[in-house]
DNA sequence: TGCATAATCTAACGTTGTTAGATAAATCTA
DNA sequence: TAGATTTATCTAACAACGTTAGATTATGCA
């Protein structure tokens, strides 16, 4: 039976969710071929594009997400799904987030979703500045928390033992750790609800407020980095 | 020669910074050693527990630059520094924040200094939730983004020939995306203004204004995205 | 049918993390 | 100090990995 590129991306898919980026090897994709291990090379010029293109599938695949199902010019329903959206996709695929961020696209596919939702933002009245700063620390956010995240839990709902919340706290000496002892059901557990608050509080940040308030706020802080800066320089 | 465990760990960070992390073997650091590969394993348990070790040592070594220099009581400093401190401490190494990303830590130095920056945070007022919250999604944003920023220069200043602003341009067709175009300056060069930018943007969010405009926009948001997830579960 | 190209297979190479067991060096004990 | 024990290193090998060269089979077109 004759196999090609889409059949090699998909079946290394099917083997990363059920093995894991690490157990995810040629000769194993071989097997689920019912081909050796060197045929892979005819289609693929190195392990390493594989899973490029295996990247570039499930970011193509999960561009719907990104976008709102309704019809919105609020930026902050865009931004919103776009995070919500990016984390569910990655959510998709076992390791999902560990291989996006290794590897480098392959087609413009997702290229195109962002673009859109660059275009809505120039709308809302961002600079393009803006809204590079806001969606880049929206994805880097997103792509951190759900590789811990898949790290506590391989598979959605299946919590690895390596992490059990009683245990972390046992290793805690509650005479020195009295803050961390509180933080580890907030960290390690209801995932949906800590991810969607570590979202607003950036959508809140993109908010074009300017109460005097918070605009010396920042001066402060800005005259006191660049004290610091300039101590750390001598 | 005898070697011991910190000689160890400290020759791995060495050939990290001069090969970078897939580049770092056994057999090389046996070499640079005078010592056999196997006999690492006498001191480690494994290569994965000598990088958790590795890791621990960048966190515990870079901690000061967590902590603010000089005194200050302001909640807004003490997250800034702890982010700007965090970047500089991954960027101390190549692949420092993909090797901390992918290790766990073995001592509580690092847990330390989160502790003393929680306690911080209840002082000024946040409750434990809202501080794990804001420090957790610095911590994510700042690893990923030096994450990326480390593929684009894998060290300090000298940019890796794959990521060329100008190629990426090329590539990019200008009719079909014109927003694109005008990001690569900012998403590929100086890091240091944008990652400042994004991080600026976290702290703002985590500001305790109350003012009525912001309030309203949160709450519609909130219906949207409620009505986003009935509509997905159909 | 014959031929070119596309696809696969066989067999191997070098490298990796890791282990078992033999040896050497250091330390302790009588 | 001599002998015994523990600590540290070495030799040699294993299985698994990504990858390559070259022989072999299948496919599609003239």
């Amino acid at each position: 039976m004759k196999i090609n590129r889409e059949m090699v991306i998909q079946a290394g898919l099917k083997l990363l969710n059920q093995r894991g980026l690490e157990q995810l090897t040629l000769r194993r994709l071989a097997v689920e071929l019912n081909v050796q291990a060197a045929t892979i090379y005819w289609h693929f010029r190195s392990k390493e594009q594989l899973l490029d293109e295996m990247a570039t599938t499930v970011l193509a695949d999960g561009s719907a997400n990104l976008i709102p199902a309704r019809k919105s010019s609020d930026w902050r329903v865009w931004a919103s799904t776009f995070g919500e959206g990016l984390r569910k996709t990655l959510l998709a695929y076992r390791d999902g987030a560990r291989m996006v961020a290794g590897t480098r696209l392959t087609n413009t596919e997702y290229l195109m979703t962002t673009e859109r939702i660059g275009n809505q933002m120039l709308a809302a009245d961002f600079s393009v500045r803006a809204a590079v700063v806001l969606f880049s620390t929206i994805y880097n956010y997103t792509l951190s928390f759900v590789m811990e995240e898949q790290t506590v839990f391989p598979t959605p709902g299946k919590r690895s033992s390596r992490y059990s919340i009683g245990a972390r706290n046992a290793r805690l000496d509650p005479a020195a750790f009295p803050f961390h002892r509180q933080t580890s059901s907030i960290l390690f557990d209801r995932y949906d609800q800590r991810f969607r608050e570590g979202l607003e509080l950036i959508l809140r940040g993109a908010e074009p407020d300017r109460s005097p308030r918070i605009q010396q706020a920042n001066k402060d802080l800005k005259f006191y980095l660049y004290d610091q800066r300039e101590i750390s320089k001598r």
